[in-house]
DNA sequence: TCACTTGTAATATTATCTATTACAAGTGAA
DNA sequence: TTCACTTGTAATAGATAATATTACAAGTGA
C-alpha cells in the first residue's frame, strides 16, 4: 500500500552524488553507508538511474557522477525511473469481476477514467519539484 | 507498488448495492459474485465502509443500504475508508538512513514537504469525484 | 598484477495482499 | 421455538512483492 523506499533511497543517492563531489570518493559502498542499506540496492538502483539518463557510471571506475543538473531532474523523472510508473498504474483493480453482471461487466470501464485522473494530479505534482528544490531543503536542514 | 484493489471492490460494491435496491436481496454474496472475490473479503470491506458511514448494515437481516446519497461520497472518502491513507503516508521513506552523515540525517525532513504536496494533489483529485458520477459513466457503459 | 570498482544472478527473509475455511451470533418467518 | 438465512471475525494458507545478503564475474587504473 505504500510506494518502495527505492524512490526515496533514489532521491537520496542523487542528493548525496552532488553533494560529496568534490570531498569524496562517491561508491556505491559510500551510498549505501549514508542510506542505510546494502551496497547491492544502491547498485540496482544506480542501474536504473544510469539507464533513465539520470547518472553517469563507470565499471571498476570510481566516480558516480550526476548526468543532469539538478534543476533538470524532477521528483517525478526519478519516480518513473524506479519503476514506480508501471504499464499497470498506480490501482490495481481487482481482476475478476463477473462479466455476466452488468456492474460487473462496466465498471472498470466507468472508474479508469476518473482513477488515470487521479494518478495524472499526482504525476503532475512530482513533475513540479526538481532535486535542486530537494537540495535546496537538504543545505537549509543541515544548517540548522 | 499498487494501491490494493480492496478500492476498486469497494467502489464496485457502492455502485451494486445502489444499481442493485430495487431489484435484488443485496447481500455479501450476491456481491463477492458480482466482484468475482470471495464473500468474505466483500464482508471486511463491507465492515470498513459501515465504520466509515458509508453504507448501512445489520447483522442477520437481508439489505445493505446506502447510508448516504451517492454524490455525497467522493473516491477519497472510499480510499480512506478502505484504509489507503495510513498513518506513514503514500511514500515509505527508507528506515535507517546514517544520522552521522549530513545528508542521512536531514534528507526525509528535506523530502518530506515535496512528497506530502504530491500526496495531497492524489487526495485533491480523489476529493473532486463523487460516487454519483461514477455511476453515471457506469449506467453510460451498461447502456451502451 | 593488484586492489579497487560496478553488474548481476541466486537466494533468503520479511511483509503484505488475497483467498479460504470455520464457526459464532443476529434476524425474521414459519 | 426452530429454521434458514444473514453478517462478524478469527485463523490460516497461498501468492506476490519488497528488501537484504552472499557470491562472483568483469571493468579500471595505478
Amino acid at each position: 500500500m505504500q510506494i518502495t523506499s527505492k524512490f526515496t533511497i533514489a532521491i537520496h543517492i542523487i542528493i548525496a552524488i552532488d553533494y560529496f563531489k568534490d570531498s569524496q570518493a562517491v561508491t556505491s559502498t559510500f551510498l549505501s553507508g549514508s542510506v542505510g542499506s546494502n551496497p547491492v540496492i544502491v547498485r540496482n538502483i544506480m542501474g536504473e538511474l544510469k539507464d533513465a539518463g539520470i547518472i553517469d557510471i563507470s565499471r571498476g571506475k570510481i566516480g558516480i557522477r550526476l548526468a543532469k543538473e539538478l534543476k533538470d531532474i524532477t521528483l517525478y523523472d526519478v519516480y518513473k525511473a524506479v519503476g514506480c510508473v508501471e504499464d499497470n498504474g498506480l490501482f490495481h483493480f481487482h481482476e475478476n469481476p463477473n462479466a455476466n453482471c452488468p456492474v460487473g461487466r462496466t465498471i472498470h470501464k466507468a472508474m479508469s477514467k476518473r482513477l488515470e485522473d487521479a494518478q495524472q494530479a499526482l504525476h503532475a505534482s512530482l513533475k513540479s519539484t526538481t532535486l535542486a528544490e530537494v537540495m535546496s531543503d537538504t543545505m537549509k536542514e543541515i544548517q540548522s
